[in-house]
DNA sequence: TTGATACATTGACAACTATCTATATATGTG
DNA sequence: CACATATATAGATAGTTGTCAATGTATCAA
């Protein structure tokens, strides 16, 4: 099966500095200079990490001038999590089918 | 903040053949010589897989004799979610409190 | 055009990870 | 006890990853 696919896009989050913008960017989009502000990395290293979470689709970029703005994908979030749930879910009574299983706490 | 045990659970799931385990513990519990034959690894490499879904406790062990039967832990799988959540999510329209949120597809 | 700013790319390096072989431990069987 | 089976641990190694300094590219302003 495809876990290549899956690997690469779950380890967008498995960066300290990475989950880090995921929270810098849950109330909107930021440019990379701001972001480079909160963060205390250089700004290579914030465009190494950006690219990982673009090329993961949790992320979307949108060019301005010179400057770089960069927004939570709803879209990608949602296959994420939807993808996620593919790995970490169980059969317990309730049942996936239902949606009453245990599994489906914090979705 | 704690980010680092964070990243520490979801590197849990950034291998392939995890992946593949997370699927075949889907339907109940499995000692790990049934899985070391569904899994092109040997017996070392099963075990340090084995133990790194443990850690996360997204897998539990119980030994029995000289067997061990692994199984997904519907707790550790909902609280997987629940923090994947806190960082796979964007305000949209529908808004988080409400559960209305793109980001609530695929719980 | 010159200079400043924002961002990307390159190359190097240390740290981490997945894998194996070899070996150890534990359990059950004759 | 001796032996087989199931699992864990130790050590080695190749590949990956996060980081930085240095440099390149693009945009804008004076």
């Amino acid at each position: 099966m495809g876990f290549r696919e899956d690997v690469r896009k779950i380890k967008a989050l498995t960066d300290e500095n990475r989950l880090a913008i995921m929270l810098a960017l849950q109330h909107g989009e930021k440019c990379g200079c701001v972001l480079l502000e909160e963060l205390n990395i250089t700004q290579p290293t914030l465009s190494h990490h950006m690219r990982i979470l673009c090329d993961s689709d949790l992320v979307v970029g949108r060019k301005d001038g010179k400057w770089m703005y960069y927004s939570i994908s709803p879209e990608g979030v949602a296959a994420f999590r939807e993808m996620i749930g593919t790995y970490a879910r169980c059969d317990c009574e309730g049942g996936n089918e239902t949606g009453n299983c245990c599994c489906s706490v914090g979705a």
